[in-house]
Formats: C-alpha cells, sequence, structure tokens
DNA sequence: CCTATTGCTTCCGTAGCAAAATAAAAAATG
DNA sequence: CATTTTTTATTTTGCTACGGAAGCAATAGG
C-alpha cells in the first residue's frame, strides 16, 4: 500500500483537483465531479481512470447511502481510499507537545502527548522523535510530519522567530528529518489548523472565509480562494493593538482595551485577579460569572461584548462568507452568548446578511490535526504554494 | 470606425483578457503580454491577430518611446484605439445630473451638468437624453450610456430602491434605452466609481483592494481578484453602525460615534452648528479647523482619528494590497493628515506592513466616469457579470 | 562577420469542452 | 405485464485553445 501511494505523487492539475475535492467532499459521483470543478463529464471521466487504476480512488457502492430513490442511471460514488496512508501531527506549546496520527481524510486515530523538559531545539526534537517512534509502532509506514507552533516559519520548515520558546533561525524541519527518516513541514499553528478547517471543516469549499482563535493570544486568518492571505503579523501575535474600547482594562499584554487585554484567557485571568484578589482558572471564571457573580460576571460581559465588535468589524470589513471561532478560550461564546449577539447587532446594519459565525472549542489535538492535515496537503497532493 | 466597431463584440475569453490588459495597462509588447497573463508567446500571437485585424489593436512605433536601449530584437508595442468609441457616464445627485464623455481608456473628453426641476423618473430619463442628444451632436456613434446612483440596482438596470430619489423598481435602463436608442448600464454610484479605479485607477492589477469614500454618506466595496464583493448592505448606506467611539457625538443620522456620524458632510456641519450655532460650509469648517479655531479643529479632530481607526480596522480585517479614499469629503486629509496617521499607527501592529493609503478628491464628474467605465465594460468587452 | 540576446512566429502534442452515443434505471403507456 | 419514453450517468468522439520547442527576425557587442 505504502509503495503504491509513491505513484500518487506527479499529478496533473486536473487529476490534483479531483483528488482534493473527493478527499475534501465525501464520496462524489463523477457528474457531480464535473459540477462541483466546473469541467465537462467527459474530462472528469478522464481524470478519474488514472486515479482509479492507481488505487487512489475507489468507486464504492452506493446502494444503502443513497435513500432517495430517483430516475435515471444511478450514479456511481467514487471515495478516496483513506486509511492507505497515516500521517503525524504534532503542536508543541510551552510545556508540552501534543501528537496525533490521522488518514488520509485527517481522521484522528491515535493521539499520544508528552510534557517538556526544556524547550532546547534539541530537547524538542529528541520528544517529537520519540513519539513518532512509538507512532511508527502502531502504524508503520507513517506517511510524514506535520508540526505545528506559535511563532513564524518559512519555506514550510524553518522556524524564524519564536517568542514562547526563544527560538531564532532553527532548521526544525531538517532536524527532525534527519532524526526521523520522515519528511516534515512546518509551520505556524494558527496557519495550520486555517488549513484544516478550510479543507475539512468550516471553511469547506468556501470562497472567503475568517478564523479568529482565542486562547493564550489571539489568532486572525482570512482565506481567499482557498488560499490563507499572508501578512507581516503572521506568527508576532495579532490583536495587541485591535483596540476595541478605548476606555478598558489595562493589562500586561496589550494596548488598553485591545483584544488581548480584553479577551485572551491570561488577561482575563488577569483582570480577575486584579478586581479579586483570587487566582481564578479560566474555567472557574466562567464558571462564576455564569451563577452571577458580579466580578467575573462584569469581565466577561465586557469580553463578550468585545468579541460581538469584533466580529462585526470582520464581518463588516472583511466580508467573509463565515467566521470561524476557535481556540480554547471561545468557551466564553457558551456563556455570553447574548451580549456577543448584541454587540454584532450594535455594530452592523440591521440589512446585512446575518453573520454566519460558527465556534468550534478546540483542544490542543485539534492544532496537532491542523498540522497533521498540512502534511497532507504538502506530502501527498504537492504543489500546495506556502 | 463605428461599424468597424460592431465586429469586437464577439471577442474569446483569451482575447477579451488580452483587450482588457492593453486596455487597462498602457501599450504593451506581445512578450510583455505573455509573462502578464501567464500564456505562451505563441498563444499570444494567435490571440493578438484577430484583434490587430479588426482594428481594435495596433501596433505603434515605439521608437521615441523607450529611451533605455536594450539587446535583442526590439519589441513590437500593441495599443488599443482609444479614440474609436466614445463612452456616456452620468452621475445622479439631488440637485444635479453630472455627465461626462470619454474614450475608451476612460479619458473624459467632455463635461455637461444640467439641474433637476423634480426627481420623478420621467424628468430625469428627459434630462438625460437633452445631455445625450447634446454630447451625440459633438461625438457622432456614442457606443453607450452608463448611469451611476446612490441606491441599489439588479441586472445593471433597474433601480430596486433609491431614498435620496425615493424611486422603488424604476427601470432606468430601459427607460434611457428607449428614449436614446444607446445601450444603457446602470449600477450604484460606488460600485461604479470602485469599477474605474480597479481598471483604469487606484486598483489597477491589484488582487485585494479596498476603497472607502465619504461624502453625504459613506461608501465601502472591497474588490478581491477584479471583481467586487457584492453584500445585502450594498447602496443602502455603509457605516451607520460602524461605531467607531461609543463616546462619540450623536448626530440626526447613523448611531452615536458611528462613521456616518463622526465622518459625512452634513453631520460634520450639524455637529459645527450644534456647538457654534454657526451654519458653515464643510470647505469653511475645514479651513477654520487648519487655521485652529477650537470648536472646528476638535470636530475635525475627532473625524481624522475615527477615520484613522476606520482605515486600521479595514487593513487589519481585511487585508487589502490598498486602500483609496475616495468622495468630496476627503478634503479631511489635508487638514488632519498627522492625526489620521496617529490614529491608524495606534490602531495597527507595529511590525505590520504600513498602510497604502491613496487619497482621491472625487468631484462628481469622477462618479460619471465610473459610470462610463462600466458601460465600456459591458458593453465593449461583454461578459463582465454583476 | 560572428555570437549572444531578445521578440515574435510556426508547428505539434495535449487537455479541455461540446455533442453524440451508450448505459441504466424509473415512469408512463398500451 | 411488456414496451416505450423519460431521465440521469457515463463514455466516446471530434474540435479548439493552450503550452512547449524549434525556428526566424532584429538588434547589440565583440
Amino acid at each position: 500500500m505504502t509503495t503504491l501511494a509513491a505513484s500518487w505523487l506527479p499529478l496533473s492539475p486536473g487529476e490534483r483537483a479531483v483528488a482534493i475535492e473527493v478527499l475534501t467532499h465525501g464520496p462524489l459521483s463523477r457528474s457531480e465531479l464535473a459540477r462541483r470543478l466546473d469541467l465537462s463529464a467527459g474530462s472528469v471521466t478522464r481524470l478519474t481512470k488514472p486515479l482509479i487504476e492507481s488505487g487512489l480512488l475507489v468507486e464504492v457502492a452506493d446502494g444503502a447511502t443513497l435513500a432517495e430513490v430517483r430516475q435515471g442511471r444511478p450514479s456511481q460514488p467514487l471515495d478516496i481510499v483513506a486509511e492507505s496512508r497515516r500521517f503525524v501531527g504534532f503542536k508543541i506549546t510551552q510545556d508540552m507537545v501534543y501528537g496525533v496520527v490521522t488518514t488520509l481524510r485527517s481522521d484522528i486515530v491515535a493521539r499520544r502527548d508528552r510534557p517538556l523538559a526544556g524547550l532546547d531545539p534539541d530537547e524538542i526534537v529528541d520528544v517529537l522523535r520519540e513519539l513518532t517512534d512509538e507512532f511508527e509502532r502502531d502504524f508503520p509506514g507513517l506517511a510524514g510530519i506535520g508540526i505545528g507552533l506559535g511563532g513564524r516559519a518559512h519555506d514550510r520548515s524553518v522556524v524564524d522567530e519564536s517568542a514562547f520558546l526563544d527560538w531564532h533561525d532553527v532548521p526544525l524541519g531538517r532536524l527532525v528529518e534527519e532524526r526521523t527518516g520522515l519528511p516534515v513541514v512546518v509551520e505556524n499553528d494558527v496557519a495550520a489548523l486555517v488549513e484544516a478547517e478550510s479543507w475539512f471543516g468550516a471553511g469547506r469549499g468556501l470562497d472567503r472565509f475568517a478564523v479568529l482563535t482565542i486562547g493564550a493570544g489571539i489568532g486572525y486568518a482570512l482565506v481567499i480562494g482557498g488560499k490563507r492571505v499572508a501578512t507581516a503579523e503572521d506568527g508576532v501575535g495579532y490583536g495587541r493593538f485591535w483596540i476595541v474600547n478605548p476606555n478598558g482594562p489595562l493589562t500586561p499584554d496589550g494596548q488598553r482595551g485591545s483584544a488581548v487585554s480584553l479577551l485572551t484567557i491570561p488577561n482575563i485571568r488577569y483582570q480577575v485577579q486584579a478586581a479579586t484578589g483570587q487566582d481564578l482558572s479560566y474555567e472557574e471564571i466562567l464558571t462564576l460569572a455564569a451563577a452571577g457573580d458580579p466580578m467575573p460576571s462584569r469581565v466577561i460581559d465586557e469580553a463578550a461584548r468585545a468579541l460581538g465588535t469584533l466580529v462585526a468589524q470582520i464581518a463588516n470589513f472583511a466580508m467573509p462568507q463565515k467566521i470561524l471561532l476557535a481556540g480554547e478560550g471561545v468557551g466564553l461564546v457558551d456563556v455570553a452568548a447574548p451580549a456577543i449577539e448584541e454587540a454584532i447587532r450594535a455594530n452592523r446594519h440591521p440589512r446585512a446578511e446575518p453573520v454566519n459565525l460558527e465556534t468550534k472549542v478546540s483542544d490542543f489535538h485539534d492544532w496537532a490535526r491542523g498540522a497533521a492535515v498540512l502534511a497532507i496537503q504538502v506530502l501527498v497532493l504537492g504543489g500546495v504554494e506556502a
């Protein structure tokens, strides 16, 4: 199966488009593919033939799946052989490495985490090698590794700069390739998550798609025509200068009243501690706010209004078809949804389309999965530019 | 010349791409065209041949133009015969119709305005007919008419709704076609201005381009990949709910502290009048502010900070390569540029790319020119979807 | 006069579409 | 119930447009 997979690589642009469409949008018949890709039926026949012969696609019996009885010749759905290759994804945080193994479809089939003793490149590469070895025992023939971390990367390989690791110009891709013998893709963690959502998640098939992540920091990305718009700010931390409320709180991070000050987990905890003296966890703060405890309620309510304002501004100015809220800090939405909606309403024209907002609480394995998706994109289908 | 022009219409997609590139980016050699359009040299030869034979393109002698002496066979620039067709553009305001005649390149060759007695569709159509007749006398063989107005239009023909004219579902395109015998294109005025800037102005060749207009109201448009992103808000007035400063002034239009309240000409005049009792013109207010008169200075300074904040938010969230400020109300920029820049800086990451901001004071003839460009796009080159 | 360089043209193989042909099922008809 | 018609899916078949390679054209520099 693995040797066969090697013959996938040289895909023509047309073949790649077909493969990606089937990969990201479940089983599809040839005629459905023709409609989605704006190809003629004839071209689809021509393009799918070699893909089926090479084993990347298979004709699946629809039978039970299609409940609806339609007229005409029944379609013959094509599907990708998702189990044929496995990918590893890692997310590196300050104190842990989170790892997952996924299929071609990015379904997670295994998880494995490890605490970090130190942040030296060598130590971290060692941990990655150990985890990869353990994964390899359970899933022989791994196809490649994706690594996501907070910071800037270039060429899908070198970490230019990562503040929380205190790294500069670390050729992480090469180091891990040398130790594991597997191809490696390195990327900023938000970029990786965005790619995953863009191919397999909330952004599937959309032309304009925005992602806002809330966690230790703020992340933002705009995907247009399937490509994330790259900016000079990537990886240096968004939101420190998004002044949502000039009279807002001043915190150790970010400008007064900035998105970072108002919304990130450390700064919400800081605000509550400054006001009450208690050092509470984010979850405790949310619980207290939901119960109506005044100080946490005030902080959470202000955060909710800030979030709603930001969402409205993104909708007003970037005009995405959908906005995805992700990260560990979106628990806020469960507790304070009305305040968020109220703030969106106040900052948006009543005749404008309602904001298509989706919330996805992401744990660290979701970030690791994003890195695995990047590996899938780059290693299997090739040609996805940085 | 005009009969010949009729043979232009059936352009293949490739031919159209070549024609548009030459039209919007001056004379270009075949090899330059190949580079810009990502075509092979052979294809360019094939595509240009019929365009030259039909008379749309001509080979121009470069000789003097190319000062630089290069090696190799000299290139043979191709240019479009801009003078071969004339287009009419109209901008309808509450009390005037502004008209222009342009070449294919959208250069204005004549202007003609007329005050409006009433706002009935019939009356306005009459005025448009009269102006068109006068233009036709000077430039026989006009190719078509573009009309821009504040409001919503569909199918480039029917005005769904225009608040300032109190129109609903007026088939303006058909009415004017019946009276003038010329093909007519009707569009929202901001959309028309954006198309003009996108083809011939600040947005030429850019992939992501934002336009913010300030005048009687606020206009906003985002152009991605050469196409303006359409929204449900188009034509109903942007900025009434863009709350820039929750503690800002309350005015007859817009929410408290909204972009409309802070920035539009009528609301700036209202603020100054409310504070000083004097009914000053916008220009007078700018002059007084520049001279340091306290009340106008306060209002203009607050407007400048609001504008800077908006520009920063657009840059942060929509990530355009350039932002164009246009409209009658951008005189603000001359008087209060430092305050605007300061506000941009305060709302944007210091490591982000500097905002590529261009200001263009637009009079009503520029709006009319925009409408003419729309006519060029739709009538001559065809196939530019709404 | 020769070579290098750049621009344009010619020619051929391929990838795409459109339309016709074929396939397979449901619905209509006698 | 058998047969025809309709509908939808796929394959086959010409035709067209594009890219690539080779060739021709026109200039600069030696």
